[in-house]
DNA sequence: GTGAAAGCGCTAACAA
DNA sequence: TTGTTAGCGCTTTCAC
């Protein structure tokens, strides 16, 4: 065997010329085999003689040869990768669903192409579109906007898709949600159970699917009581930290201040907390807000009261939307489904403080 | 036009035939032009008569047709993605450090690939293969093991490669670190300052980079000022809260029991605050330990008393690495680079206690 | 302005 | 057990 030809890696270190990529036909002329033979060594497919199978080794390693996936892909036609768009990785809800999503991709063999759209329809749309370019087996979405028509041609192209958290527009796909309504009238009959009368909603933007079953659960759970709907004490906007203090400020001027509060989600419910400590001023000051957060975060066991929450799942919500992906990948073409988790009320303290004694 | 040739897409509606895709060759035949002129469009490129140009788009819509990127990227050789392996996306440094690389990304015109190695290097290594085979353009690492020879061909073939958070074993790549030891040692002089002697040191376990160089930091800042090094006082080990809860009460048990603790990382933060919550039984009990973390974390204000912290900066850690790695790609080839960000002292409270008055 | 031909690196189908 | 041939769907090159 010749080992001076003319060929990529070259030399005694497994390194190719810069720029070069040795392909198969390079490790086979290397190892002085077919082709062919190398790609079943690769792929670990039967039918290749050991001592072969060796030389091939051989010329892989010195060569330092990997198998380009690109090509596989365009051949094979699918990638063994999923995309997945969601709002904000950096949100703990949101990465503790990347991260199960991640496990049974990786138990699938699987990678995950991962994107953020920051609540942007058009960027959720740039994404999903370039995932589908990139051809992904399957995608998993939580959708920043409402219509999804544009997904037609790939789900028809055979492409699974998985909505979670949020359902889709305009199409009809697997989703998997929280049972937001069910969860947020849980926290209002906590806190009315409480003895609280006068409760405020501070919610996330009325654009945002769970914002709006949040508030929809909350005001079922007052008109089950029989207390009147007050629009004063409710806020639906964006979870930050300015606009819900002036909207805290402006309710406890109110004629009939709210005792209690239920917040849309851990981003609000912070918010919150950080305008009552600054209004509060700590421990002393005036009176306690009683306080039910939808969505639990780390560390709400430790503030002091600990913080009352209505927890949802996020690792069940990224397994159970990727277990579902993988079965339809799989060849399961079952109906739509659409699963709703349940929630878990979790008080801590800042839940069960009681209204203030009437006293004008 | 004869729109009833076979072709995939017949019919009124945009999809077609399940699981086949038209490709650049159906567009053509539907619009009745060459299959480079459908390219041309589908690529923005000039040289394409306005009105054949729309007849191509109108094509395209009917069939739902959609590039396939992966034949695109075996032709042309770069896939315009990036590959990125951390130790936990649901950790909330690394998902900031994700966030900020998509955002990198997203401004180049790339895509994230990403993948968590569970502080696994076996893992790590299978991961950043598998990213290597998809061509990956270019590879951030946060790494789990200490050897990395195995990167040398992807290295020589012209990827590029940034380490961040931890450097590479053996082989030489840009690298984005933490000032670790410098900021260890802000934390412990804090400490000093605020009169305490006996300094405990919670760290992670010493397989990890960072937790052995803050150690390092810790140690110097203790010889400086002149006090003994008492390894009974220094805990390296899985931050979870177990083990930390049993060492601290151990501590507290010495003959001279520490005034103060530094903690290796924000886990370790939690879990000391968490053990010292149940000993301490909040408010009351017995005497406060003093407290410096390393990594600011989410409400570390709204604590009472405010946890004091070495802050590092993850966002930019992700943001720097992923603008160097984009430089390289560009045609950078300058020498390999290792930058060290900055910690900042953070004082909050739990850091300014001072020691319990001489009595024992 | 447009199109035909070649080939990216691999796998599938079929010889030998 | 091994090798040969034909594409996967696109971009590149070059001819019209």
């Amino acid at each position: 065997m010749d080992d001076r030809e003319v060929s990529p890696g070259e030399g005694r270190q497994a390194v190719g010329v810069h720029g070069v990529r040795p392909t198969m036909k390079d490790v086979a002329e290397a190892a002085g085999v077919g082709f062919k033979t190398v790609s079943r060594v690769v792929n670990g497919e039967p039918g290749v003689n050991a001592a072969t199978a060796q030389r091939v080794r051989v010329a892989i390693e010195r060569l330092g040869y990997r198998r380009n996936d690109s090509a596989r892909v365009l051949r094979r036609g699918r990638t063994a990768s999923v995309g997945l768009v969601i709002e904000d990785v950096a949100d703990p809800f949101y990465s503790e669903l990347t991260r199960a999503v991640e496990e049974v991709a990786r138990a699938n063999g699987s990678l995950v192409l991962a994107g953020s759209s920051a609540e942007d329809p058009e960027r959720e749309r740039e994404l999903v579109q370039t995932l589908c370019a990139r051809r992904v087996d399957g995608l998993i979405v939580v959708p920043a906007g409402t219509s999804h028509e544009y997904l037609l041609p790939d789900l028809a192209a055979g492409m699974a898709v998985v909505f979670v958290d949020r359902p889709a527009g305009d199409i009809d796909t697997d989703t998997i949600l929280t049972a937001n309504a069910l969860g947020a009238r849980a926290g209002v009959e906590h806190l009315i159970r409480h003895g609280h009368r006068r409760i405020a909603f501070v919610g996330d933007a009325p654009q945002v699917f769970t914002a709006v079953e949040r508030e929809r659960g909350y005001r079922e759970a007052l008109a089950a009581a029989g207390l009147p709907a007050d629009d004063s004490l409710v806020f639906m906007g964006p979870p930050r930290l300015t606009p819900i203090r002036a909207v805290l400020e402006e309710m406890s001027r109110l004629a009939e201040p709210p005792t209690a509060v239920l917040t849309g989600n851990s981003r609000s419910t912070v918010a919150v907390l950080r305008s009552l400590a600054s209004v509060d001023g700590g421990a002393g000051g005036r009176r306690r807000l009683a306080l039910v957060g939808f969505d639990d975060f780390e560390l709400a066991d430790l503030l002091v009261p600990g913080v009352t929450v209505v927890a949802q799942e996020p690792r069940q919500l990224g397994r159970i939307a990727a277990e579902l992906l993988f079965r339809r990948l799989a060849g399961d073409h079952g109906p739509s489904q659409r699963i709703e988790l349940s929630t878990r009320l979790v008080a801590r303290g800042s839940g069960e403080i009681p209204p203030p004694v009437e006293s004008g």
